[in-house]
Formats: structure tokens, sequence, C-alpha cells
DNA sequence: CCCCTACATTGACATTCTTCGATGAAAGGC
DNA sequence: GCCTTTCATCGAAGAATGTCAATGTAGGGG
């Protein structure tokens, strides 16, 4: 009966004020550090950009080892954990699997950092 | 001789492109991803908040040590990161440390995240 | 001069993360 | 039906991280 621990469903709208505003909640803090987890790797960062920044606005694996430098299967263990953070969706066509950004994902977490 | 390695001077203001405009040279996306990984703590993201909505936008260990709920040493440890990552100031007064939000810092980063 | 307070540093431990090679799974061509 | 390609998952090794107790340091107060 192991299944995933989907979170709970928030707003993609960055939920509340930003950093700096009030005293983040220990809850909300630790949703925050999750996201920005993700986001804090040089790998991953990269691998958003080339997604991002390709023509179709997406990207194969095949397409991304090679940029990074890295063996196929990190390159899909640091893709999984950006779609498990919300940064990337993964859609299955043939043998191929395609990521792409998903929009307003990093604006959210701008948006929670910015203090103007 | 053992000097601290200090990081060549850059913008504060963000330096460059957002991270979606372009593929993000692996130099650059090494630096992000330092001052992120600096953020992606949820005691540090409260350590922030806490010194930034303070009275005076400023805190001394003892103010913080009670409110994120661990041993003096880890808030030490912790407000060094964010030092090294350029996010607080350290100023000593008496026997006590204050520490400050560096204005402009979370902003710069949120600034290469933002994809409009 | 001694002690107390506030903080930094050290050393240690457990946990998590990054990476790879090896293997498994699914789709398509022969 | 078999083989190739593309990708995900598994297992393991090494590095990095978060945490604390113990210790070091520096500034005041008696």
């Amino acid at each position: 009966m192991s299944m995933i621990e989907l979170l709970p469903v928030r707003d993609l709208a960055a939920c509340c004020a930003p950093l700096t505003r009030d005293t983040i909640p220990a809850e909300q803090a630790a949703d925050l550090a999750h996201r920005l987890k993700a986001l804090a790797d040089p790998t991953r960062l990269r691998l958003i950009s080339i997604v991002a920044a390709s023509a179709d606005q997406e990207a194969c694996v095949c397409d991304l080892t090679e940029p990074v430098g890295l063996s196929q299967p990190t390159v899909s263990h640091h893709l999984k954990l950006l779609v498990d953070a919300g940064f990337l969706t993964r859609s299955k066509r043939g043998t191929w699997s395609y990521y792409r950004l998903v929009p307003g994902s990093l604006d959210a977490v701008a948006g929670l950092l910015t203090t103007t």
C-alpha cells in the first residue's frame, strides 16, 4: 500500500507575504526551503535553463546529458527532483520523455524573496 | 598564509540575464546555486525573516535561539553561512553580535529567477 | 583579579545529497 | 519474436550538511 505522499494543494501564486515582511511561520519556511533546495544545485539550474531556452520550450533527456556532462541516470535523477518540486513537467511521447518548465513556478519563489 | 578566498567582485544587482532567457553558463550557475543553498533551509529562512522583521532591522544571537528552537552553536553556524553568502552582516557591539539583512541581497536572487 | 555573559569554534555523529554502474521497463524497427 | 533505443529505478560509495556538547574567546561587572 505504498503510495506517493502528495503535498497539500497550495496556490501556485506564492500564497503569502514576502519573507521579510513578517516572521515566516515554520511550516511555510519548510515549504519554501523545499523548493529552494530543488533549485540550489548548479546542474539543476542549468537543466532548467536549457529546457526553458530550448526551441519548443521543452527537451528530452538525451538533449540534456551532453550539455551538463553527467551520466544519464544522474540527469534523470535531477529532473525527477525538479518535477517533484513543481518546476518541471514530464510528458512521455514514444520512447522519449519531454520536460517542460511549469509557467510561473520560478516567479512564485522569486515573489517570496522580493522585499520591495 | 591562509587567507579567506574572496569571491570575485560582482554586481549586487544580479549581474546577468534571468535563468530562463538563455542557457546559463556553468560558472554563473555555480554562483547562484551557492546563494540558493544558503537560503534552502527552513531554519535559515526563519532567521532571515526574524532579523528583517525585527524592530531595528537587526537581532543578536540571543534573540534568535529561542524562536527557532535550536542550540546557540547551531544558530551561530547558520548565521555564519548567511553572512558568507552575502545575505546578512554581523556587527559586534560589546559582547553582542548584531545581525542585519543586506539590502537588495534577496532581490538580486529573486531577479535571476523571475521569468517575465 | 575573578567570574559571568554572549558568542564563535571545534569535534563528533547521523542524515542527506550527488554521482555512477548495473539493471529494469517500455516503445519501435527488423 | 528479437534487438535497439530511450529512459527510470536500484544499490552503493563518497561528499556535504545539520545538529549538539564541549571548549575557546572576548568584553564587562564585581
